[in-house]
DNA sequence: CGGACGTATAACTCGATGGTTATGGGATGA
DNA sequence: TCATCCCATAACCATCGAGTTATACGTCCG
């Protein structure tokens, strides 16, 4: 619930498997391990322990049924993401606005 | 000037270190590596790869005057950043108009 | 109860990477 | 020219993390 630092966010989305675990469960929704295990291209103990990662920066949650535990995807947890990363060109933008900078730029 | 997959910017700006330095480019506009290395809290080696690896991801680009190297950040190259993420959380949304789906939410 | 199934954890290996010190190499200035 | 400065590269080291196999734990079913 608490907003994390950007900081756990890029570590955690900059492995291309479990970013891409993350968006299988964007785009398709609740899946179980299983499920996701079976196109990871990776064992399921690697799968089990990205799901962790996820779910420890707050982009996932689990639901146990069973025998087998369903996650799904929390995409609000995105917001610092998108916050940071607006916030950096908004600096871009209003040094812009300076005449000097400007200059400086255009001459390059 | 080509964009990069999001995988390759989310690697370069997992290091906090590196971030850091992207972040006083973008706030604070062009510097020198000496500069720089004065308050990053590593050694100028250190800079000189962090920023290495960020122009090799088009996040800064470099300009050679005399025996010193200026640095400028170029935001433009978050876009992919930004892409990816507006994605992630439209598919939630649209999944979210999926009244099987929603169904399914609101029994839990 | 006992075996198969689904998942999590343990223990380990190994390659990637961020840090260091040492050095190279071009630019400046006495 | 020679010393100094600024930065990049080289070489090396230590840590981290993603993968593996083996195993433990809980659940379903016969």
């Amino acid at each position: 619930m608490t907003p994390l630092s950007p900081d756990l966010l890029f570590k955690t989305l900059a492995d291309p498997t479990r970013r891409a675990l993350f968006e299988r469960l964007c785009r398709e929704g609740e899946q179980t391990v299983g499920a996701l295990t079976a196109r990871a291209g990776v064992s399921q103990p690697a799968v089990s322990k990205h799901l962790g990662v996820l779910r420890d920066a707050g982009l996932v949650s689990d639901r146990h049924e069973g025998r087998q535990t369903h996650y799904r995807a929390l995409p609000g947890a995105l917001a610092p993401l998108l916050d940071w990363t607006s916030q950096m060109a908004g600096f871009w933008e209003r040094r812009f606005d300076d005449l000097e900078d400007l200059l400086k730029r255009m001459d390059q």
